[in-house]
DNA sequence: TTGTTATTGAAAACCATTTCCATTAATAAG
DNA sequence: CTTATTAATGGAAATGGTTTTCAATAACAA
């Protein structure tokens, strides 16, 4: 039963069962929920939403499966300074959601963009290549943000 | 006594000063040693080099020292993923020091960079003036990190 | 020197996340 | 459809980085 990575194709169904993991009730409401909700998710958010209707879902096993889930690249998972981990279907590597963030320092929002980003994605690659080669180090993933303050936090003060 | 953002030039003396802030032993046993420090140090490391010179400066006036550096824009506060937050010197914002990371999620490693860095920069300008433009959001600084794994990492299992 | 008050250290509180462990259930084998 | 194996689970407890509390201290303006 292999356990590592995983970057098959397709949905989740074949790509939990071909990694070696078990389709439990917790993990699909929990990608289910992921997959239609928007926005930066916390695993107490997910959990207040995933245990109305699955009361037999605990929060630990929310953070074991978004764990497992970060770890397969399945989801991304964020720190945007409000000391809590944020969580984000990631929908493919590369894939056509693919966006970078502007967090405001005032009110903890994110706003995701996806303005430049073929300049930045394309300026990325250079870079990864670059420095692959240089520090011979095995690129897979990368963190874009911006801090500033938003509109409403501009004028406050 | 100001106390907002005080983006004044020199060092830290006339910046504290100006700012309202006094001046301690403690402030500025931390400065100093992350002046001559290399790397990125987390509260705990700065606690055991600070403290067997002043003993009497706690782990508590570390983290509020720290955070007061941080809101000056002194010091950059990270995320690395290992469960601490970590810091470095700034600098000056867009100072000669200016440089971005590679983090390996191996062994934790972080390797700062600044090749590229002319190219990113300027992109990451262009980047921040349409942002700013677009959602009308005071833009003030960027993390830029790259995931992966090193050199030694790579070739384990 | 003196008064005001920002700053401090130690201990306690906080709180997101992890660990423990006995129980349950997903999966494969028969 | 059993049954056996063992991954997965949840609730409680532990963990550990960071923050808060509060009385004592010290920086600095006057
Ligand atoms: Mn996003
Ligand atoms: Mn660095
Ligand atoms: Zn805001
Ligand atoms: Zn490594």
């Amino acid at each position: 039963m292999p356990r590592g990575n995983c970057q098959g194709q397709g949905w989740w169904h074949g790509k939990f069962r071909g990694c070696g993991y078990r389709l439990t009730t917790g993990r699909e409401a929990i990608l289910d929920l992921l997959s239609k909700s928007e926005g930066h998710l916390s695993a107490e958010d997910i959990y207040i939403k995933v245990h109305p209707r699955y009361p037999n879902v605990g929060l630990t096993t929310i953070y074991r499966t978004l764990d497992v889930l970060s770890n397969l690249g399945m989801v991304y998972k964020f720190d945007f300074g409000d000391g809590r981990a944020r969580y984000e279907l990631a929908e493919g590597p590369r894939g056509a959601h693919h966006h970078h963030h502007l967090v405001c320092t005032g009110c903890n929002r994110v706003i995701d963009y996806a303005d430049f980003i073929d300049e930045e994605i394309e300026l990325l690659q250079q870079t990864e290549k670059g420095l692959g080669k240089k520090y011979n180090f095995r690129i897979n993933n990368h963190v874009i943000q911006f801090y500033g303050l938003c509109d409403k936090c501009n004028g406050k003060k």
